[in-house]
DNA sequence: CGTTCGATTGATGTCAGTCAACCCGAGTGG
DNA sequence: CCACTCGGGTTGACTGACATCAATCGAACG
């Protein structure tokens, strides 16, 4: 069997640096010196990595794994932002203002990150405005991402939000198979929920019909260890 | 009396460069280099900036009045998505990839803007990091409204999130009174239902709560040229 | 085998959407 | 000056969809 990820520290940090698109652009020389600036740590499942409030001491970038970033609400609730996992970085708000955090950020499965300092790459950022353009770029991805979930939050049909979540995560960790596209999904009926503002039970009810009406097939339904895959049927 | 706005072409053009605060990093004679390259044009109130699904040529920033971004939405609806005025910007999208516009712009009153060409501005953005840091900021912080908006929308609280969308106005719109902040306000009832994704009806019926609870203060309800204004109560 | 935790199902209540009527101020035109 | 229309706002009644509460199930695990 092949030894798919080397785990020495030398071998992760090149990863790092090297899989994460935002450096893309660099030369091995300059991502080398990016590596050496690299502070990493290992999250197990569930732990918390930010708290909502807390301040925040550079980039972080997903190595490994991944992340609900959220916020509990007064009401009690949670609400999930955003699902990031490898090559994804967070914490960029506060690269230049310095304010707490605005949400938390857990871990979902064991997640390796990488941390660079924000006195550092603000200094990379002016050296290398490829960098920053990297960056715009994502962040207009994420605006773009976050106005279709107000549009479909205000549009109401609760049965095409639910659609659409799966949809999401088809396209991003989604794999081709002969009934369709096979998804492992990152959160449970509680998580999904959390993530479009439904009730765990109205998520449950929905997934049904999408399954009933043909749209989606429900395999190993309850929590084999992880949660439940679906296929996403053509 | 004082003429508060030149209207010459050259000091409009000053304005843009020198009022918007992406540029505001720039000495002025690189302002200058960025005056030369801008287009002007004025739309008056109601009329269509951009429509979703045509090609931007550049970006795009508003020098005088006020602007909403929308989608029509399948089942009929608009869901607005930003309400831009002074100084703001927009278009950054399609600065880099090259793609349609994702929302429809209207002015919500005259309105001028000044456009500047993707590829000048492409130009300039690797010529001055600094442009680049203070467009991730203004990203960020939409980022950030965006969120919000998420987090309100996904907590129900029908009343709270009216409350919410006039506090928005008020921070950014308000003026100081005595009885509390005076806002005017950027939308019709039918444009907050479209904003907050609810029923106009339901807008009308919660500010008069808000009223009857003492936290704001409606005056001259119908349209006297405009919209009504309200104030905030402290 | 019992416990735990997520998922499911059913019954019920509530709140916002919808439909419809009406109000009111502003234009408009005779 | 008055009658009319037009458009936004308001109000009331009704309805339906989702939340909530409660019970049950079923897999995993000790």
């Amino acid at each position: 069997m092949i030894k798919q990820i080397c785990n020495c520290e030398n071998c992760q940090h090149q990863l790092c640096a090297r899989r994460v698109p935002i450096f893309s652009t660099m030369d091995s020389g300059e991502q080398n010196r990016i590596v050496s600036l690299i502070i990493r740590r290992l999250y197990t499942k569930g732990e918390l990595i930010i708290l909502e409030g807390s301040n925040l001491e550079g980039l972080i970038i997903i190595n490994r794994g991944q992340v609900k970033v959220f916020r509990d609400t007064l009401e009690g609730r949670e609400q999930i932002l955003y699902i990031f996992s490898e090559g994804d970085f967070f914490g960029e708000k506060n690269l230049f203002r310095n304010e707490q955090a605005t949400y938390s950020v857990e871990a979902l499965e064991d997640t390796n990150i990488c941390m660079i300092k924000k006195s550092d790459f603000q200094k990379f950022l002016r050296e290398y405005p490829d960098i920053g353009i990297k960056i715009m770029e994502e962040l207009c991805s994420r605006l773009e991402r976050l106005e279709n979930t107000i549009e479909s939050m205000g549009v109401k049909n609760v049965e095409s939000r639910v659609g659409s979540v799966l949809f999401e995560f088809a396209e991003r960790y989604g794999k081709e198979h002969q009934r369709g596209i096979m998804i492992e999904l990152p959160l449970s009926r509680e998580g999904i929920a959390n993530y479009i503002g439904l009730a765990r039970e109205t998520v449950s009810r929905k997934m049904n019909l999408l399954q009933d009406e043909g749209i989606i097939e429900m395999i190993g339904n309850k929590s084999v260890s992880g949660n439940c895959s679906v296929y996403f049927k053509r």
